[in-house]
DNA sequence: CTGAAAGCGCTAACAA
DNA sequence: TTGTTAGCGCTTTCAG
């Protein structure tokens, strides 16, 4: 039934507890027979070490907890993905939160955590995170923690993160290179770092190739929706209907813009382009398919783990915690929203 | 720096550690003074209890675990946040694993459940899982698991499920109540039995409203991918071009068909309806809109938790397992590719 | 009302 | 080569 333990395992051989313990792990100092009496036994009745006492005893538990604004959401579950694969290689179990993006849950769950004794943490901060405290007490307290995708840098710790400046640039940069000259940004509300920067991105694309800022060109989408991208896009071409592309922040609100402006009977992207940003699974499903860009959640996940496994080995070598920051590149994803490129001018 | 003990309490007020220990759970034989002088102490140094002691002791660890075949999926996703949900608010914490549809990682994934001494699990199959004692034996060692989704009756354990027959059903239903005349069926590979009887579901339909059954109108998609839908559809068109309604047993095949048919100038749903099957985030935003069957993840992981925590708590009370079955009901989600319910004839 | 003691299962320093 | 012992932190008799 339930079961076996070293002392039942000593009893039934005859032998003391820590006798079995050190056979079977493979101490040199134990009589090779009694190793594989010990050992045989124990295949025999299934033995596993009890999990807790081990913990309780080498304050580890080979746990470690993943915090996230929204499980359900492609970007999110594919760094989970990331990260439970790359855990898993290396013994580690995930435990999986949800912050739901309110300050509030994110310092209960991350409490829930830290009161469970995990080894380490691997956060993305909630969109109302302005607020630091409660994750340093945790470092400081001797916590890994690893921030990946929302993060801050007003905290020391190791960070895994895609340039969103730098990808929000290429994105308008694809624009401009297949021939927009007229191009409008669709962006978000203001928190979430990742918008302003790609706000960010935007608007230097278009100061790198000497094309006019005009605010009047920025659109605000409140809730990051299919609806609103519907609505904006409405908006955008009654008020400049001579526009020729659409850098929208998030691919939702660009497969919005795109629906309406084909049952407005717009040519995209013969008279309009659209990029979007993110490559949700839906991306390529639409007609024409979305040209975006790519944010490798699996890599995140992955290298996130990584990090962490390393402040993880640090602290038990009693070594002071890492904190680099690791980049992943993103890619534009080119498909049929936007023009071919142009072949240079010899 | 790290945290605070029983002991250290106790020592730091000159009591015993029985005395701090009960004192903390307001134990009705401990002086009211002493209660609140460690009930005093213990907030001002933030003490929390070492949650592997206290498993050691009490046999449980407040965790569980779940393992579904993939995790980047809308469907699953959603059953693991009303897991994580429901779970949190009673307690408990989930360690999320998958399987990959491998039934090699399903045994390994279980094992590595099992040895951490967690309190339960949830599980749905993969789609190689043909034998099913690995879970028997977790089962008879008294470990509680509830099967969801992907279940089999030759185990016999609490389940949630959808009913996908019926729910197919509904759909093709949907189709004839619409005037379609001639219905296409897209299937998928045999082995997922939530396949079949999305099939049968059809089948049935056809024979409730006399309407002939016809092999050659069921095709197979072997991927489940987008792509799949696409290339289908061109063919179904091909060697059926007096079709009238495609019912495709998941979305993205559903949605791969739509963009098909627009290519191919087909209106949809005038010349074509088209229903698919899970209501993935993107059916919503494809043009038209995709008409399909809702199956609510959220509540299947919140349903399946519930019944997780009821035989946690029989365990616990040294009850026999419960076995019920909870069959969540799903619903047609009624967009624009398929036609307006005709009025009935009077 | 309080404390001593035992024990959950495992490990490791030390003794034999 | 093996066993004894102590202890990780907590809970719960049971005795005082």
């Amino acid at each position: 039934m339930s079961k076996i333990t070293l002392k039942e395992i000593s009893k039934i051989l005859g032998i003391s507890t820590s006798t079995v313990s050190k056979a079977l792990k493979n101490y040199s100092d134990i009589n090779v027979d009694t190793k594989i009496r010990v050992q045989e036994l124990a295949k025999k009745h299934n033995y596993t070490p009890n999990a807790f006492a081990q913990s309780l005893r080498s304050r580890e538990t080979k746990i470690i907890g993943i915090l996230v604004p929204e499980l359900v959401h492609h970007f999110f579950s594919s760094i989970i993905d990331g990260a439970i694969n790359e855990a898993e290689k290396h013994g580690y179990l995930v435990i999986v939160l949800q912050s739901h993006e309110s300050y509030e849950d994110e310092i209960k769950q991350l409490k829930l955590l830290v009161d469970k004794n995990i080894d380490g943490i691997m956060l993305s901060l909630s969109d109302k995170t302005v607020k630091y405290d409660h994750i340093r007490t945790i470092i400081n307290e001797g916590m890994p923690v690893v921030l990946f995708d929302k993060i801050t840098h007003l905290i020391d710790c190791p960070k895994v993160i895609i340039d969103d400046r730098k990808a929000a640039f290429s994105a308008t940069e694809h624009l401009i290179k297949t021939g927009c000259k007229k191009i409008a940004h669709i962006t978000g509300p203001l928190k979430p770092k990742t918008t302003i920067d790609r706000f960010m991105g935007y608007k230097i694309a278009l100061e790198t190739y000497n094309m006019p800022f005009n605010k009047t060109l920025i659109y605000t989408s409140e809730n990051l929706s299919f609806e609103d991208g519907y609505n904006l896009a409405g908006q955008i071409m009654a008020e400049h209907p001579d526009i020729d592309g659409i850098f929208a922040f998030i691919d939702p609100v660009a497969i919005g813009v795109l629906k309406r402006l084909k049952e407005d009977k717009i040519k995209v992207p013969k008279q309009v382009s659209i990029i979007g940003f993110s490559n949700w699974f839906m991306s390529r499903t639409t007609s024409p398919a979305l040209t975006t860009i790519d944010q490798p959640g699996y890599q995140i996940g992955r290298n996130a783990f990584q990090l962490l496994l390393k402040n993880l080995n640090h602290k038990r070598e009693g070594k002071p915690f890492t904190s680099e920051t690791v980049e992943i590149p993103t890619s534009v994803i080119i498909r049929q929203s936007t023009r071919a490129i142009m072949a240079p001018v010899i």
